[in-house]
DNA sequence: ATAGCTGTTGCCGAAACGGCAGCAACATGT
DNA sequence: ACATGTTGCTGCCGTTTCGGCAACAGCTAT
């Protein structure tokens, strides 16, 4: 099912690689074609599409632009595809999805294996990046789906979902924090703290918080991987900070003690998004997966703000 | 600026003719080319595409699905040229209305003459139906653009806006209700009426309140033209019905006097939607023209509910 | 200088495309 | 009933486009 000028996909090709001779491998094809249809279509433009370096081909705007199209026509193509696959009862293809760390622990692997046990033939494609690079390899058509921190998103991405939840505390069963109901975040900072670097969306979200302290102490540890902060905090090492989600098994077998932020009296929140590129029509069996996400994530809120009512 | 393949441009051009022969007509071919692309495409999709009959061709199941992505595709590539082209300053391109006949009389024409005087490049293409024909229009990406009556929208369309407008009697300046602040329906049934026939759709939205009254007598006159039952008003033949919109210049020169209806104490609304398709990017300079006559239709519903405020 | 990479360009065979004329099937009008 | 107009489809054949091979110039790193 090739309808489409081999220019496109060639173009489509040379854009991801960065480079003619890669795509041309890529495509099985050999360089001299790519070149030269790539060179048809910067005639018929007008204009040309890459900047040729020493070291490979660079977007210029007019092939920005193209690409938004080409990319727009082939995730299209794609969609058709598997429309009519599933006319004649076929329910397969690849979702592909892009997100931060915080769903690796339980909301990703539950909804993948229970989404699999219905639907057998969809296959997945994940990807754990920060919530920058979620949204780029949204914007550059590497992902179908993508979850990261709710900040400002480019234009060509729509956000289908917003949900929010507390950041808090994560010490050990034994941490003397651990039988309060909430902490504030001096309560904390008395205590060895495991902290997020930059790269990390909650060091963002705690460090206008931290800078209003009067004293605010050298971190301990600084981490930029929630999983590796997780476990310091289950052995102990420290006060760890992050949402719920990302603590889900661990905290029901009670090693970990989850203690939502209390800050001034009003909750701390960490917003969530989940997005797709807006200039697309998913196919149908990633749109299933992705209102499935939405549902299972604002089933999570809603139980985990029930959990933790704000503070009065 | 031809980059598609010859097969996606001659399907085009059959779904729209519902011919081969009367496609390659359009597109300068022979016959034979046509039919042998189409051929190719069935055999790619593993599907006839079209369902022959001794008149013409007819979409399959199969050829819906790819005429939806067709359409994406061609319509997306006509963004990608106008924003190429505006980049090296040359804003022109032609938005194509679909409409319904309130419009004409004077929000459609004060829009576009405006729009000109800014814009001289940019060509319009108006044609005006019945709301149902609007979407459908719109469906098949006959119109970039539709003005139609609030209806159920196929799921295709997006709704971009929905402004509401009081319905209400048109009477001449020497008709016996024409110093009436408000109007019942009774009120204006005791005099000869002006209706609209079926295919209008103010018939529907009057038809259930007229069939609440305990006497109706025959309508003196029947149409299914905005702009005629308007004259026959102005004339004294009758009390016509309409919003304001269909009656904005006449009015002024207060030939014409509108008085608003009055059901029960609460208005008669008539929802007005306007219609974009949902799977597509506009060009620069038809959203640029959405967004005027978005803004323009909120400022005379905004001006008209001021002028004529809700029953109290 | 050598080796390795980049994109581009002649040359040539292969594949795709399009035009012409003719076919069968069906509808319409005399 | 017959002629004439459709419709889409199919050999045949020339033209255009495409792709592979090999060679070239430009640049980088060793």
């Amino acid at each position: 099912m090739r309808f489409h000028s081999p220019a496109i996909q060639y173009f489509h090709a040379v854009r991801r690689t960065g480079s003619i001779r890669a795509a041309a491998r890529v495509l099985n094809v050999a360089s001299s074609a790519v070149s030269r249809q790539i060179l048809k279509l910067e005639q018929e433009v007008g204009s040309p599409l890459f900047e040729r370096t020493p070291r490979g081909l660079t977007l210029t705007t007019v092939g920005e632009m193209l690409a938004r199209h080409v990319m727009n026509v082939l995730q299209d193509l794609d969609r058709f595809r598997s429309d009519v696959a599933s006319l004649s009862g076929a329910w397969h293809g690849t979702v592909s999805i892009a997100c931060i760390e915080s769903l690796t622990e339980s909301v990703l692997p539950d909804l993948i294996a229970s989404h699999r046990g219905r639907a057998r033939r969809v296959n997945f494609s994940t990807e754990v990046k920060g919530s920058s690079d979620v949204l780029e390899a949204l914007s550059r058509g590497e992902a179908d789906i993508g979850i990261a921190m709710a900040l400002r998103h480019p234009p060509d991405l729509r956000q289908v979902a917003l949900k929010r939840f507390r950041l808090g505390a994560v010490v050990a069963r034994e941490h003397p924090l651990a039988r309060r109901k909430t902490v504030t975040l001096a309560q904390c900072l008395a205590f060895p703290a495991i902290h997020a670097l930059p790269e990390l969306s909650i060091y963002h979200l705690l460090q206008p918080l931290i800078a209003q302290l009067s004293e605010t102490p050298e971190p301990a540890i600084q981490a930029n991987s929630i999983d590796l902060m997780r476990e310091l905090a289950a052995r102990g090492v420290g006060v760890a900070f992050q949402t719920q989600l990302g603590i889900g098994r661990l905290s029901r077998d009670s090693q970990l003690v989850f203690l939502p932020l209390d800050n001034a009296g009003s909750p701390v929140w960490s917003d969530l998004g989940i997005y797709v590129r807006a200039e697309r029509t998913l196919p149908a069996y990633t749109d299933s997966f992705l209102q499935e996400l939405v549902r299972e994530l604002g089933e999570r809120e809603r139980r985990e703000n029930a959990a933790y009512p704000p503070i009065a």
